[in-house]
DNA sequence: CGCCCTGTTGAATCTGGTCAAACTAAGTGG
DNA sequence: CCACTTAGTTTGACCAGATTCAACAGGGCG
């Protein structure tokens, strides 16, 4: 069983290639010897489109990292409408909201073939234990999940539908950046019908806005495939709560060096 | 300054009464001499309606625990529409989300007059070093708050207007059962205006829906004040995505117990 | 090749928003 | 103590954006 791990394996596991960037590469450490050890402990897993992760309900005894494909995760009402509360793509850590109740509270479902990597609840103890800057991670991670739920909110609560699509567009199109993929031209994994669900509004408003923005010039859309053509107009349709000039910030400040322990 | 602090006084803050019992009362910490000593670095700050907390891109130097009173956080679109994020009542801790921008992403604005406790973040880092489980309290505090939102986005997304006034009566009932007042009968601190900000809808509509429900005997409501007449009424029209009867979850579970370090 | 799923478009309907106005309660200042 | 102001609340009338229902197109896959 897991319980009998050894300490280094849990630390390999966070920091190999496996798409746990978003919690070790910001600690710096150094992962010559974890990705030597990394064989003993993770995890993988492949799942196909449509497959679950993890339902309501279900025990936590998982965190899992993305290292290819893309999921979403959801929530229902009893008589199953179904909202979509986001979309995940490699690198991003999915599950650790369920720490509280100790049971997943929403449910996650592969978009296309995903591998994930299995993180045991236990391994995020050895962890902590050794590493405080884990903890810190974590925490920044919940910390942007709050901050992106918040977006979310203020898109379902105020926002029209052409408003949601290009928030929703330029979203994307920053997200892919970052990853190095093209921003103006990508390739969706999730359908009209999941991107109305995300938004709040029916398929057919999507199809219908996508359309008019074909019109316009300010995207090519053909099936899955989206051509941002007018970026800076999507932009002023959006009418976003932030400066599309993101200010970068640091990964780490001073005040909180001390989770760090001394590790970067 | 505070970085001079000792090492007790961060261990007071957490564990007095100013309401930061949501950090420290399931950690069972022996509170008689961090009582003792909360006066040295306890800060008590009183705000009347209207004021501000914290703003949009202020530096987050402070998580404040509401004593009294409450307050709400909201997020904004650039041309000033305004969606409520949530209300918060004594004994919640606030503005913890700040953690990954190093800068609140929100807007706290109190409802009434309220009476708080700041606490540093520097303190958050002593604490945590001392007592593991700080740390774990703050995940769950986290990790509480992104299950809300989830619900909120739901309601955002997928219901009407009826069943999200229905969701709001039902969801404040319960949340004052749990402080031990009356779970039927209670006086909204925040104006109809706000309500419709938080539920996405008017606040005309906010009026009507709640006029519509006093004609059908399913709550009485005059001004401020409610009284719920018909509770399960009322969640027969919340159509809710958990089931009424809520689980008690064990505040602490074995295989987290780690993360207290012996505490428990 | 034909089925099925996804996406697209059209038309009718309706929920909830907007605008406007009246009303109430609570201050405020003379 | 009362006239006046102001903020909050309530109700009505009208309208628009989005949903719903329905029909259809087109790719992908067995």
């Amino acid at each position: 069983m897991r319980q009998t791990v050894q300490k280094p394996d849990c630390a390999a596991i966070a920091c190999q290639d496996c798409g746990l960037y978003q919690l070790c590469l910001p600690m710096g450490l150094n992962s010559a010897d974890t990705v030597l050890l990394d064989h003993y402990v993770k995890r993988k897993r492949t799942i196909k489109r449509g497959q679950m992760l993890y339902r309501v309900g279900e025990q936590f005894s998982y965190a899992y990292a993305i290292r290819s494909g893309s999921v979403k995760t959801s929530v229902s009402t009893e008589d199953g409408r179904q909202q979509i509360t986001g979309f995940h793509i490699p690198g991003e850590l999915l599950g650790l909201n369920a720490i509280d109740e100790n049971r997943h509270n929403c449910e996650a479902v592969a978009l296309e073939t995903t591998s994930v990597c299995e993180i045991s609840v236990n391994c995020f103890d050895e962890l902590a234990r050794q590493i405080p800057a884990v903890h810190f991670q974590m925490l920044r991670i919940m910390s942007k999940e709050i901050r992106h739920n918040q977006e979310q909110m203020l898109l379902l609560g105020k926002k029209n539908a052409e408003e949601r699509l290009a928030t929703y567009l330029l979203t994307l199109s920053r997200r892919f950046a970052m990853r190095n993929y093209s921003p103006t031209q990508f390739n969706l994994s999730m359908s009209r019908s999941d991107i109305g669900s995300y938004l709040g509004i029916a398929e057919e408003t999507v199809c219908r806005i996508l359309a008019r923005f074909q019109e316009e010039g300010v995207i090519v859309s053909e099936r899955r495939l989206v051509v941002l053509k007018d970026v800076k107009r999507l932009g002023s349709i959006a009418r976003e709560s932030r400066p599309a000039t993101a200010r970068v910030i640091p990964l780490l400040r001073p005040s909180h060096a001390t989770f760090l322990n001394g590790a970067l």
